[in-house]
DNA sequence: AGTGCTGGTCTCTTTTTGAGACTGCCACTC
DNA sequence: GAGTGGCAGTCTCAAAAAGAGACCAGCACT
């Protein structure tokens, strides 16, 4: 029994899925990925998904990332249109992002990823610390 | 409406999860996220859930992948407890790379963000030129 | 004796990340 | 009117990660 998902996919998907086709450049599979994969993308995604943050809030909510890293996840983010950033004309003016729909959209099926991750931490820990023993 | 997720999740669960409550290296999303967001490991994943490969069949079949990041990245997988590697005792010993069940498990969460992409790429492919395009 | 297959490792170069100093603007305080 | 601090970044430089490709040992076949 090798999961529902082989049912889904026979092997020229697959491979079509991985290898874009022969254009690796347009894979959806490698771009979308891509753009998740990053450090910082998904923690932003989910502070987002509760409400829209500033630049600066943002930068408190994840402590640890540079400001070069959270100007450059947020601009990648807004490129791939997962995220609206609009600018308020105030005294020091102050730029708010937002997800949009597609953020949204997309941010339903990290979730899945995000539960798991959730759930089987765990395992994930026990696995690496019982292969880091056995290297040892 | 800020989509049914935020009714799964309070600011500080959030703050919890981006943050691992304080021990960034023990937080589950970051750590399960940063696995899945190695350049090549998805798409071995994807690969693994048909059927069971060689090392040489994974490499002809991701043909861009260097020997060395297909090594790191099996190694990086099979750490983590996703893959499973067998050495068979062949006159040119071969070793074949399968998902266990915890690689199984995950990729069924991974999957979901697979299907989007596949579905809504064309949406990130047109957010990503119009972006471009208002830069110039 | 030469060729090719196996599954890698080693070294070198390029790309990506990270840390943190620096900018310009304004408001408030002393 | 000089200093302090918040805002949203940019710039530079060092460190880490990824990519390309040469190289390795062992065996089989020719």
């Amino acid at each position: 029994m090798d999961s529902k998902i082989v049912n889904l996919r026979s092997k020229m998907e697959v491979y079509k899925a991985i290898s874009g086709g022969g254009n690796f450049a347009n894979c959806p599979v490698r771009d979308v990925i891509q753009g998740v994969s990053g450090k910082w993308s998904s923690l932003l995604m989910m502070a987002l998904t509760e409400k829209p943050y500033r630049f600066g809030e943002l930068r408190r909510l994840v402590p640890d990332i540079s400001q070069r890293m959270l100007t450059q996840t947020l601009h990648d983010l807004q490129r791939d249109g997962y995220v609206h950033r609009e600018v308020f004309p105030t005294k020091p003016p102050s730029v708010e992002y937002s997800l949009t729909d597609l953020g949204h959209s997309m941010f339903g099926a990290l979730h899945q990823l995000i539960l798991w991750a959730e759930l089987n931490h765990d395992a994930v820990r026990d696995a690496r610390s019982g292969f880091d023993a056995m290297q040892a």
